[in-house]
DNA sequence: TGTAAAGTGCAACTATGTTACAGTTTATCC
DNA sequence: GGATAAACTGTAACATAGTTGCACTTTACA
């Protein structure tokens, strides 16, 4: 997921015009922000990133365009333990389900694709189950290196 | 999970009694409240549930109440994906982690005891894991039932 | 039964997300 | 290239979930 900024670039517009919507300011600068971000963003992370950038994106529309990249499959959603919502960009569209790891420590949420949840053998059978959200906790590997030393 | 009345009314004084704090109405109130549900509650079912007991319970005692009631090890906290906390009692102080159904038809949340988040194998060992919640959503063993008559 | 600490209630506040509606921009057609 | 309709954006006002500070009340215990 490390792309040169000119990669990113191409994706954005890639993504975009795949999908059946206006390209905009708004969806280009947003989709790069999460495209250049290590881990899943909130809005107010997003928020923080583009005033950085000297974007300024509304908050609402930030909202509606973040719903918007989701229905579109171009970014994920994902719920989180402090009532916020966290998003990161799908560049592949053929993506896996897969885990999430929220850090304890400096609260930033990792999407694991390599890690699945695993396919359960005791679920009562009467549950018609749609998704399966693993969601770890406790501390990432930066974390973890800084209080290693 | 199913008790009589008198069983949860016994239940809860003997919880109550072996925590290190006071015994208040309020405390008993949303532990028995908790104890009789078959599904988690958030603050909002909690406060109808009492409404309908003729028990008012001011909003910011029970998010205390709740708090020191995770705290005692006698209710758990779930995250949900609509950023509401959500409860459910704890009878026996050794109970297993345990995965979550969320009914996306009726928005219930279930405790699935018998199911547990499977231990992960590619999890790359920098990562110090505290915790593994597993998250199910999809339709219920009641919705289901309605559905197919 | 009096007292200190623990718990409660109220008001005001913060954070996150939504809705309505008028104004602006985009894609498209001529 | 310019006009047009639909799509998108910005503002304000609102809704919901949860928190903080502080005065008041209740509990446990000597």
């Amino acid at each position: 997921m490390t792309m040169t900024p000119e990669e990113i670039n191409r994706t954005v517009s890639q993504l975009l015009d795949q999908a059946p919507g206006r390209s905009t300011r708004a969806r280009e600068s947003v989709l790069n922000i999460l495209l250049s971000a290590p881990t899943a963003l909130n809005h107010h992370n997003i928020e923080e990133v583009a005033k950085q950038r000297d974007l300024s994106i509304d908050r609402v529309t930030l909202y509606r365009t973040l719903d918007w990249l989701v229905e579109q499959g171009v970014a994920h959603r994902i719920a989180s333990v402090n009532r916020s919502w966290y998003f990161s960009a799908v560049a592949q569209p053929d993506m896996e389900p897969h885990a999430h790891f929220h850090c304890k420590k400096c609260q930033q949420i990792y999407c694991l694709e390599d890690v699945q949840a695993a396919p359960m053998h005791n679920l009562p059978k009467e549950y018609q189950l749609e998704e399966a959200d693993l969601c770890l906790q406790g501390q990432c590997v930066t974390c973890n290196r800084d209080a290693n030393g």
